[in-house]
DNA sequence: GTGATTGTCGACTAAATCAATCGACAATGT
DNA sequence: ACATTGTCGATTGATTTAGTCGACAATCAC
């Protein structure tokens, strides 16, 4: 149940580039990796790595050359931090690379499944309402605010 | 963001433990390894490693020798699948070890440590409200059944 | 007490994943 | 032509994952 550097990197690269899209005004501005690396204080040559995986996935549009870089491929709004998470790691909330609707267990352990269903629908019910454009415009919509308004989430637990 | 063997094994484990302490009545029957292993198909030895960890955090009580075992340290109504999970994993929804409400990112990502608090609410909305006995009985609470309820819940994404 | 049973603990291993780094190459703009 | 920038595959070292093993300690039945 942890974040790691590679999806947080990921998410983070994506809002970067979310925020140029905004300032361009919809203007379609490549960004160079290298400012991207640096902005958010990422190594370069893994960011490369997994900026081309937001590519295959597509979620980021490229171009080589001198004033070539990354950018978005849709509209900051539309893309949602789950789209981003899913393109870098897998399916959300497997167990073995198998999806929770698809195990079966005997015993006392029957209705475990169900657990691990809710589990997801807990994470998605977060991850698939926050877009880009939410982070880059500092926006964060009730999904996000209503779970972190009570102090609770704060503790250290 | 994917569940570890490690984890679904311990909770697969500790319901056992919970059904056996359910059917005693509350008597206190310690549970061999081997039952429990067997019980879930889980490899022998490693569960034995994990019964240890959940020992060490106050979840399990162990009895050596014949007639020794494995049963709860308290009773299951009143431990959460979440305390298991901590038991064995670290705290939930860390990056790279550290938890969300202290880190500080700068550019456009500034409000990205708050997604990922309220990702954090969002596990415990479920994790914190499971009991071991709510599984071992079958009757899991609205916190799981109200989120799978949604057709959408069971969706392959 | 003896012996069988069962958990404890540390060491060990193989494989996968994580977190990068590197270099040759392919596009692209000036 | 040339400098710039992304692409791709290979490689690396550390850590985590998923186990296994064996000596040892506690406990019970007899």
């Amino acid at each position: 149940m942890r974040i790691t550097a590679k999806a947080d990197y990921a998410v983070r690269a994506a809002v970067e580039l979310a925020r140029a899209q905004i300032e361009a005004g919809g203007a379609d501005v490549p960004v160079k990796g290298e400012h991207l690396a640096h902005a958010q204080d990422i190594p370069q040559k893994f960011l490369e790595n997994i900026l081309t995986e937001l590519r295959r996935a597509g979620i980021v549009r490229t171009r080589r050359g001198a004033e070539g870089g990354y950018r978005l491929a849709r509209p900051a709004k539309e893309i949602t931090v789950a789209d981003v998470l899913r393109a870098v790691e897998g399916p959300l909330a497997g167990v073995q690379g198998i999806q929770p609707q698809d195990l079966r267990y005997g015993g006392a352990a029957e209705r475990l499944p169900e657990v691990w269903v809710a589990l997801r629908a807990g994470l998605r019910s977060v991850l698939e309402h926050v877009t880009l454009a939410d982070i880059a415009n500092g926006k964060l919509p009730k999904a996000v605010t209503a779970k972190t308004a009570d102090d609770d989430a704060w503790e250290r637990r």
